[in-house]
DNA sequence: TGGCCCAATGTGACTTTGGCACCGAACTCC
DNA sequence: GGAGTTCGGTGCCAAAGTCACATTGGGCCA
């Protein structure tokens, strides 16, 4: 493991509780894997980075899943391949490699668990691969927008994070959010964007055409 | 099972084998899921198409890999997502949901070599979102062409072909490699390409800056 | 309060990428 | 060797992304 994350000390056998605050980065390309993160609170931000500098992200763990990057490590004894901070404080466990691999090959609940999260991250990755590809950057940024905001319909963020968010620039993403607001379907203040027309941006995040 | 695979009458119990010429499409986006797809001979062609109509190659089955669209299907219940083309004559063998399953909690052997498939797949689609979303064309044309280059360095492919390769237009592809030639890089003839400077060509494709 | 600093945003100019249409060249099949 | 079809080249324009620089808003501190 490390960044230390923290073990807690009254752990069972099997599952290692841990716990992350804010901002703690928990892995790095090239780190080896402490194991299976499985998700309890708060949420795990995963970017990946290319050579030449640009970076986007390419999915949130959430609590009730688990961070699925651990896996290739776990079953290949191979490094991660990206980096994953915490978004929030976090809370979970940890099933450390050898357990994993005996609770794969005893536990069939267990098993069931990871695979549907396997099954749901193929898919998440296929959809992911749809939005940057083939897409249409309006499209893109309106997903984003409907998918951070909160109950509230706000979002607290930067256009240099919708910018990662959505695989672009900062500079694009601001002329394409003065767009939106023009037309009515967002409102802008420094650091926060609030949607006043989710169904026409649900509209949008359709993208036919 | 659609689009007539041929079972083949002599299977044994559980691994049903099946075969399929070239060009026979395996699977549509919404179809169900007659198990999964042990390769044994030729290439499976995975496409993925946006509401838009815009389409891309997600990834290949080679010989000794699994088609792991079906996965999603055989642990969710879920339908395939995408197509599936036999990009050749096809042999290999086909393990029903239920042998599947079962095999999942009995066989270590078979446990392993799908979360193996399973890992690799995870680093491919990474590979891909990388390609597509952060790389320049050039370097993603680059790597295109070394990839589905054979060993005497030609590819018998139309521009229209390496288009939907890179999730580009086939008139970009035309002028880009037309500048690829004018460099000396590469040769073409109609329908065909030659790479005069495969280690130019990388080093295009590792993309710095 | 006023000044300062810095992160966040707005904007002009330019490059890269993608889309569309149309043309000519090359191949195929009679 | 003529017709039809596929493939590739090119002009033109729109969308997306980049870079540089101006502007704004907020927090902080003397």
């Amino acid at each position: 493991m490390r960044r230390d994350i923290t073990p807690m000390s009254n752990a069972p056998a099997n599952d290692l509780p841990f716990q992350a605050p804010q901002a703690q980065v928990l892995f790095r390309p090239g780190d080896s894997c402490p194991g299976l993160i499985l998700l309890e609170a708060g949420s795990i931000r995963v970017t990946l980075t290319a050579a030449n500098g640009r970076s986007l992200v390419l999915y949130r763990v959430r609590p009730g899943d688990m961070c699925l990057q651990s896996f290739a490590c776990l079953t290949e004894g191979q490094h991660y391949s990206a980096e994953g901070v915490a978004e929030t404080a976090l809370k979970g466990r940890l099933v450390p490699p050898d357990r994993f691999a005996q609770r794969m090959a005893d536990d069939a609940a267990f098993r069931g668990q990871v695979l549907a999260a396997v099954a749901r991250r193929f898919g998440e990755y296929e959809r992911l691969v749809e939005d940057v590809a083939l897409s249409g950057f309006d499209a893109r940024l309106a997903r984003a927008l409907l998918a951070l905001a909160g109950p509230d319909e706000a979002l607290h963020i930067t256009h240099e994070a919708l910018a990662e968010e959505t695989a672009s620039g900062r500079a694009f993403v601001s002329r394409r959010l003065s767009g939106f607001a023009a037309d009515g379907l967002i409102a802008t203040q420094r650091g926060q964007i609030t949607l006043l027309a989710p169904d026409r941006l649900r509209q949008i995040a359709a993208d036919l055409g």
